[in-house]
DNA sequence: TCTTCTATCACATTTGAACTGC
DNA sequence: AGCAGTTCAAATGTGATAGAAG
């Protein structure tokens, strides 16, 4: 089985030990937005139902690519732009894409052995969201997790060569609602904030586990599950940036202008009807059809004398009902973002949405990353970082994409229109300087000429320029990272109702305050009500204060002192009661709802594998989330940044002691205070080299044993990796399962391509779920 | 009972892979 | 084989409406 130790911050109960572990007695306190960590539940876990102390990589040779393995959030900035409205994804029953969808690039893998690639969607936290006020705010524990599910990439298995050649794009996985959906969609609850994952298995780990599991978390994809947008600037953001909506926008036939035209029409037939119902002497309608008349009326523009049916001619609908108009607050609004995005618009844009698409090119050459530094304090020198909340940043979205126009992204290469998926500009950003952006020294990558997983050869990630690569972040962020950082709690003054109503410049500016002035205290000053919760989802990138120094120490460096962590695996053990002194009791109420064995069984079902005994069965202990996983609660956000630990890893430094549990209320977050300090990665235990990780056994199905090339030397190391991406993160345990349903003999890449009905999927190798039980 | 919130559905439009014909 | 045009399922957000919750 595979096993993997999740990222703490993430995950509900179990899963999220880790979250108790961002504090440091030496350095101020920060109070976590969303105090996950205090998931006392979790925290009481008892030991054994800690996953299994991975098993020690004795082989060097084996583990130094595995080690090096990067992952590139490709659309980083689009995802970023996003996450700093508050990125809200649409569930439905049938199933919604994502979108943006998840567009990565990998490096650092043995070209010749097989990987899997998997996407699982855990809980970025135990609470339920309202959009309130232009904000999201906390309204109460989370539901009940259900049984987790994961997406197995359509080109799983491949070689090390084929991911790295081109951009892997999840953009087919989808989410539902559904809680019975049996399609094998990602089930998510509604109104909660869920983190995206990416895991990277190295297929022979199938056959032998011990090693080559690489998990990655891109906090600035974090997002909140809706039935509807709540936040128009996200409906506005998506209808920009994804070409399916492309009818919605300004010049689309389905444009609200287009569509109040439409509506008009429709009401002045109407009205012609009734007119000439009314006309009729003999209608006893007539009341009511006058009343519909004058309400239908209402709502044109003056009209010829309609009486009696009569048709004006030679005034079309267009022209009579469709005037022109001046754009409204809300185009106005689109067209203020639409500057700001970098967004590939496809040559099909014509007119002003060309001109737009121009001037975003321009704006974001000029303005592009000059804004979106100045967005950011020059704070946080302290290692904090993780911030803050509402980062300036976090509602400052359109200032963040910095296009190059140098280097425009391949229309091709993007399944969407990649807004940043190019904004090398952040790296040269070295002008307003920043601490976030020095630390985000590194420049987005170029989108690769090609589209995701498309069959044809990619320049490999190493073919892209060095300077596009995201430097490898020191340490992992803490757990709050992505998930107090995404959500901030604003002080009231920060959680202005009028959100939705701010200019672009209110809300670059409104957020960052706090930050700027008090560090968290708009976040984390924890008011005791709970609009104190409320917060402009995701600053992600305001999370990066601390300019990730080149020489930043890998994650993957297993074997060097450990990294500093804040936090210590005591929390485990931590009694359900447990109280953060420096905790809002609201907080404290809410930071362990249910905490009941639903909570994740990430049990990943893989068609065709034998020993269904063991793989049909997931124990509690087997997707539970040891704080290990929290590598390093106080390293200071990357924008894009991947936080990623091999399992190596979290070999490496599974043993230590764990802090006393006293620690805990002591070394609660200061709700004044951003800065947490580090804590060495060995305080953990699961971080403690000398404790082994026992990974679970790995089911495998026979027919995927002739895919995998035993005479493969596991060893082999990759070529010359590129710079360091994403570290991996240490990720909870992660189960292959067998599909008792599938056949043996079907391959992976068969399974997931396989027709469905007989049709080929329109839109690609559509993963065919229905033929995988995924769980 | 009323209000508010959330979920669901149909709708019009767009996309893009597959299909067809030259 | 290659190209262009067509077909059609899937995907998109919108708006209306139903249902649940308070």
């Amino acid at each position: 089985m595979l096993s993997m130790e999740m990222y703490p911050s993430l995950t509900l109960g179990p899963q999220r030990i880790g979250d108790c572990f961002y504090r440091d007695r030496q350095a101020p306190a920060h109070m976590p937005l969303f105090p996950p960590a205090c998931d006392v539940a979790a925290k009481a876990l008892p030991q054994r139902l800690l996953p299994p102390p991975p098993v020690p990589n004795h082989d060097p040779s084996t583990k130094t690519p595995k080690d090096e393995v990067k992952m590139e959030l490709e659309n980083a900035s689009l995802w970023k732009q996003f996450s700093s409205v508050g990125t809200e994804m649409i569930i439905t029953k049938k199933g919604r894409r994502m979108f943006p969808g998840l567009r990565l690039k990998l490096s650092g893998l043995n070209p010749s052995l097989r990987y899997i690639l998997l996407l699982d969607i855990i809980p970025a936290d135990n609470s339920r969201y309202r959009f309130q006020g232009g904000g999201w705010q906390a309204v109460g524990g989370a539901e009940a997790r259900l049984p987790d599910r994961v997406f197995i990439h359509p080109d799983s298995p491949a070689t090390g060569a084929h991911w790295q050649s081109r951009t892997i794009s999840f953009h087919y996985a989808k989410l539902t609602n559904n809680t019975l959906d049996s399609q094998g969609h990602i089930i998510l609850h509604s109104l909660h904030r869920y983190q995206p994952r990416v895991h990277v298995i190295e297929a022979r780990d199938v056959l032998r586990w011990g090693g080559g599991q690489h998990s990655f978390v891109f906090p600035e994809t974090q997002f909140l599950t809706v039935t509807a947008y709540q936040n128009n600037k996200i409906t506005e953001l998506k209808i920009s940036a994804n070409p399916f909506a492309k009818g919605f926008r300004e010049d689309g036939m389905n444009s609200k202008k287009q569509r109040d035209a439409r509506q008009k029409r429709k009401i002045s037939v109407l009205t012609e009807t009734l007119d000439i119902v009314n006309c009729d002497p003999c209608d006893s309608t007539m009341t009511t059809s006058t009343d519909l008349q004058a309400l239908a009326l209402a709502s044109l523009p003056p009209l010829p004398d309609p009486s009696c049916g009569f048709r004006p001619e030679g005034a079309s609908y267009q022209d009579t009902l469709v005037p022109e108009q001046p754009l409204d607050l809300g185009q106005a609004f689109m067209a203020s973002q639409m500057s700001d995005i970098d967004i590939s618009m496809d040559d099909g844009m014509q007119g002003t949405p060309s001109e737009v698409a121009n001037h975003m090119i321009e704006r974001s050459d000029t303005m592009g990353e000059p804004v979106y530094t100045s967005t950011f304090p020059a704070i946080q020198n302290n290692s904090s970082s993780f911030p803050p909340a509402p980062l300036p940043q976090s509602s400052s979205f359109s200032s963040l994409s910095a296009p190059d126009s140098s280097d425009p992204s391949n229309p091709q290469s993007m399944d969407y229109p990649s807004i940043l998926s190019s904004s090398p500009t952040l790296s040269s950003s070295t002008t307003t300087t920043t601490p976030s952006l020095q630390q985000t020294s590194f420049t987005f990558p170029t989108p690769p000429p090609s589209n995701s997983s498309s069959p044809q050869p990619l320049l490999s990630s190493s073919s892209t320029p060095s300077a596009n690569h995201y430097h490898t972040i020191p340490e992992p962020i803490g757990p709050h990272t992505p998930t107090d950082a995404s959500f901030p709690a604003p002080s009231p003054t920060c959680q202005s109702g009028l959100q939705d109503q701010m200019s672009v410049h209110s809300l670059l500016t409104q957020p960052g305050q706090p930050l700027l002035g008090e560090s968290m205290t708009c976040g984390n000053n924890a008011p005791s009500d709970q609009s104190s919760e409320a917060f402009i989802y995701p600053n992600i990138l305001s999370a990066n204060p601390d300019p990730v120094p080149v020489t930043a120490q890998p994650l993957h460096n297993y074997n060097s002192p450990a990294p500093s962590l804040p936090c210590s695996l005591h929390a485990h053990v931590a009694p359900p009661s447990f109280a953060f002194s420096s905790v809002p009791s609201h907080m404290q109420n809410r930071s362990f709802p249910k905490m009941s064995s639903s909570y994740a069984h990430h049990a990943l079902h893989l068609p065709n594998l034998s020993h269904q005994g063991q793989a049909s069965t997931f124990p509690p202990s087997s997707f539970t989330h040891p704080s290990s996983s929290f590598p390093h609660p106080h390293h200071p956000f990357q924008p894009s940044s991947c936080l990623a630990v091999s399992s190596s890893f979290q070999q490496s430094v599974s043993s230590v002691p764990s802090m006393p549990p006293t620690a805990h209320p002591q070394n609660l977050p200061n709700p004044s205070t951003s800065s947490y300090p580090s804590v060495e990665i060995g305080a953990i235990p699961q971080f403690n080299p000398a404790a082994p990780y026992r990974p679970e056994m790995v089911l495998h199905h026979p027919s995927l044993l002739p895919q995998l090339d035993p005479s493969l030397p596991s060893n082999l190391p990759s070529s010359t990796p590129p710079p360091a991406l994403y570290p991996a993160f240490p990720s909870y345990p992660l189960r292959l399962c067998q599909d008792p349903h599938s056949s043996l003999s079907i391959p992976f890449r068969h399974l997931y391509r396989q027709h469905q009905h007989g049709h080929a999927h329109p839109q690609g190798p559509y993963l065919d779920m229905s033929t995988r039980a995924v769980f």
